[in-house]
DNA sequence: TTGTAAGCGTTATCAG
DNA sequence: CTGATAACGCTTACAA
């Protein structure tokens, strides 16, 4: 490989003007530029990212920590990367992928050694290790998610207590008193993956103030569920919820709104939906599903433009919380059952 | 951050000494060693990767070129991608993502920077441009697929010529003579994509040779796919397929299942399902599907062992083809109409 | 067993 | 406008 020296030979100047050239740190005589470029193109002159980095460029490299589980949400999981990566690209920024088991030591790792210039944290729990030890790390670091302990991190989320509350709200309003609610997969439950439950929380808390009833559907164990055994269930005990509170992924979802349709249950008339922390956007669903919907490219943007800041303004983000409002999204099927005539609410 | 210097000054011995007790290179005594190591835990030292490359430490970095394109098979698609960065970090590599627009651009970036050691190609098409233009990187490229022009790099595939006989073959010997064929996303069409072009005049051919029918359908497009017509289609023009071939993602497919399931068609008592070039596995199927599957973790495994054998051996391996030979996994989709009696085949 | 010093490929400072 | 050179943090001959 052809170094600066080579360069500075080919075209007759010294390295400092090859290096000027190339940064147009000062001024260089047309003729000598000329000159320079065509060695460069010639020898196909590349700079050592490692010696650059040495006099202090920035490699512009961001690593996205992402757990690899079994488990794992893979259309969720996949619009929040793929839109970071796409984001970082952006900023001109490329991303060293940590996937590993030793999430910390990595990170600690890439941070310390250099290679990194920030961290962005994915798929955070309640009790995230890796964002307890963030402090540790020797660059900037943005959790996507709100885990308890953050004093060494900066924290992006969609507010999920709101997101509860105004799940309840919503279907109060609309005359709903007996819901029922499908709940993610029991893994995320049990990891206390921190959205999931803070969701759970907020809503259980907010409905019972308002004196709504909610009957709880755990069975969502992609492996497990039975969409039959849910909507006879429903149905069976008692047959008083008006509407389906779904935590649920997407196919998992759309088994029920197919069951239901086998057995002639119309949404909304029959029975409202209310899709809460997903991401239906882009699925194959058999009906639109009115949805307060996670944002991932909201979040990765935002996530990414306070890394980037951070990394070019030197700044501290350590201990910063930005929690997003949630918007919902009405795609006509949950309905008002306060309105003249019973007609679905859009 | 505390330099090697800082150590040595700590541990009160020359940097040298502080570099030896790290790469076990000379032998240091017992007390020296205990001195240092404390005195880089106590300083928190980890070595500047940077300053290590110069010196010719190899950086373990892979690349990873996975565009991302909208109508990307998802399931697929990850399947791929995060077993391969599983195998990098198995064999003590870490991940560089690129994404962007500009494929070429960047892989002649970071490898000619010696960013990264060495570059896996993924998702290629039948020209692919990342491939051709693979004798321009600085490092050795293995591609995940079987492109056209493969000079500067090397090739690991399924072989999907292989793939097309034997689907024939399979059904030919079980007494099928006409099939119908639902085809992938024709967005894989128009790109080429290698292996859904390569299986498709395979199959076509040796169909032909063997004088099965072949009925093709194509409306996969995810957001335009209607069961109930391609169904309706099926079992209206003659009437005559005894069973389908389907190169569809899961979802799909599963539509098929499920809407075939309401109008009573068994499978595969009434008709034969088979899917090819696929990866069903941990997809939610209303039934098992007989399926010459994708090898993601076989595939995955080979591409990161050969490169990173070419990265810490130093041969070349442009120009090295590998196309591993497809197995069929039963799973009793397909009916054998020449057994006695008419049983399924499994 | 340990220390000294050259040098990796850049950028920036200081002279011209 | 351009050139020589120190320095970045580390590894590794070469000396002791």
């Amino acid at each position: 490989m052809a170094g600066i020296k080579d360069v500075a030979r080919a075209a007759g100047v010294s390295v400092s003007t090859v290096s000027y050239v190339l940064s147009n740190k000062r001024s260089i005589s047309a003729e000598t530029t000329r000159r320079v470029m065509d060695a460069i193109r010639e020898l196909d002159y590349t700079p050592d990212a490692s010696a650059q980095k040495m006099r202090g460029v920035r490699n512009s490299i961001i690593a996205l920590s992402m757990p690899i589980r079994g488990d794992i949400n893979l259309a969720k999981y996949n619009a929040y990367f793929l839109r970071t990566a796409w984001e970082a690209k952006n900023a001109d920024y490329d991303v060293l992928l940590l996937t590993g088991e030793d999430m910390v030591g990595d990170i600690q790792r890439v941070t310390r050694s250099n290679l990194v210039d920030g961290v962005v944290l994915m798929d955070i729990e309640e009790d995230d290790e890796r964002a307890a030890k963030a402090a540790t790390y020797a660059k900037p670091t943005v959790a996507v998610g709100y885990p308890l302990s953050h004093d060494g991190c900066a924290c992006i989320d969609i507010d999920f207590v709101q997101v509860g509350c105004q799940a309840a709200d919503y279907l109060y309003d609309r005359g709903h008193r007996n819901v029922i609610l499908l709940r993610d997969n029991e893994h995320d439950y049990e990891r206390r993956s921190g959205y999931v439950v803070m969701f759970h929380e907020s809503m259980m808390d907010r409905a019972e103030e308002l004196g709504m009833s909610v009957l709880e559907f755990s069975k969502t164990d992609l492996a497990r569920f039975d969409a039959v055994e849910f909507v006879h269930e429903m149905f069976s005990d008692g047959g008083m919820a008006t509407a389906i509170i779904s935590q649920a992924p997407a196919s998992v979802l759309d088994h029920v709104l197919k069951e239901m349709q086998v057995r002639g249950i119309r949404v909304p008339e029959d029975v409202s939906v209310l899709s809460c922390g997903t991401f239906l956007e882009g699925e194959f669903m058999t009906r639109p599903v009115t949805e307060i919907p996670v944002m991932p490219e909201l979040l990765a943007h935002k996530a990414v433009s306070l890394l980037v800041d951070s990394i070019e303004g030197g700044k501290s983000i350590a201990g910063m919380v930005d929690l997003v409002s949630p918007v919902i999204q009405e795609r006509g099927s949950v309905m008002d059952l306060t309105a003249e005539g019973g007609r679905g609410s859009r």
